[in-house]
DNA sequence: CAAATCATTTGTCATTTGGCAAAAAGCAAT
DNA sequence: ATTGCTTTTTGCCAAATGACAAATGATTTG
């Protein structure tokens, strides 16, 4: 809970009963290694944090491929925003990778903190719009680059992650097949 | 203007003086053809929103090879929002693909209509999260699919442009040579 | 119109990557 | 240790893409 705390009044000010009320709100879950927080298809109705563990946002493109399209460490918020916010069903799939424990609000919860807390929106607010501009930069680079520094940028943003994960995920992370990141990780050592 | 209030609009209610204050913060600006709008190592000082012509936003990867990170079209709003919002060098050059009609607000006068029109924090959140969460989107396929693929759907997701700007600034959104570009052309027709 | 300039296409060859299948390595249960 | 299962690495060949140079086409300028 208290890291969750830090990372909120990295982004505005709370007082204490305002975090009181938070820390209320919050109920720990854990999820088992490849158990979904969200499922494509359906309408998220929460917001997690991720306390321990890895989770990744996977969708299956056109030709039934799985692709990762990022993973989210801990310390950081999981949410799809776009469902979430707009109770649209969401696309993709937010998935265990490994043994997770988050710290989770419901969507009633959530609104409740809204219209509490002066000051939530706009801290929710940042929140979201620097990890959209993250993806986008993480995202980008992905297109020009080839695919030896692709990995190797990817170990950078990353650094925890290699270890922890199947390299199919990684791979399919990069856009490369498996193959082929096995021969650059070959080149590499 | 009216483009401008009916873009503003889908995004939040805005009452006639409202809207009559808007449009007399705003002011017309005109780039010629390969003029910037904002450079990379200075600070973004105002936003636009793109009446004519197309621009696009720019900039040199570590090869020192010109990428086009994206394209911005007729009524969209054109900021580099980083920037802006803290103050900070831009990394990146927003440039006029075509000559350009725009209107601008500057800075000053954008905070001054952020301290004047309750809501108007909202709809401006509102529109910078869209235009980030499209971004993903975009470049999410960018790099999974094949280059063909790719070609495709920036046909789909500008329609408008690629007859209006020059091929190598698609190979390079695409993140292919200019020559591979060529060729997948000459495939599809 | 001709010349100059820039954008696009094409040709050739080297390199990278994909697709597929088999081998090797890692891991868990017995 | 052995077995079965999954993950990762390799090998082989085909296809896609890059690098570079030359040719063609389009546009501007005098």
């Amino acid at each position: 809970m208290k890291t969750l705390i830090e990372y909120l009044l990295q982004f505005g000010n709370l007082n204490p009963q305002q975090i009181d009320l938070i820390a209320k709100k919050a109920t720990e879950l854990n999820l088992q290694k490849d158990e979904y927080f969200s499922e494509a298809g359906k309408i998220s109705r929460q917001v997690g944090f991720v306390i321990d563990g890895i989770t990744r946002v996977c969708y299956y493109n056109n030709k039934g491929e799985e692709v990762t399209k990022y993973f989210i460490e801990e310390n950081n918020l999981v949410v799809d925003f776009e469902s979430f916010d707009n109770e649209i069903c969401s696309s993709a799939y937010v998935q265990a990778v490994t043994d997770c424990r988050l710290l989770v609000f419901s969507k009633t919860d959530w609104q409740e903190l809204l219209d509490t807390i002066v000051g939530w929106d706009t801290i929710v607010h940042k929140i979201i719009s620097k990890a959209l501009m993250q993806k986008v930069a993480r995202r980008s680079p992905l297109v020009t680059e080839d695919a030896t520094e692709r990995y190797l940028k990817f170990l950078e943003i990353y650094p925890n992650v290699v270890n922890r994960v199947p390299l199919s995920y990684v791979s399919s992370y990069l856009g490369i097949t498996q193959s082929s990141l096995s021969r650059i990780r070959k080149n590499i050592r």
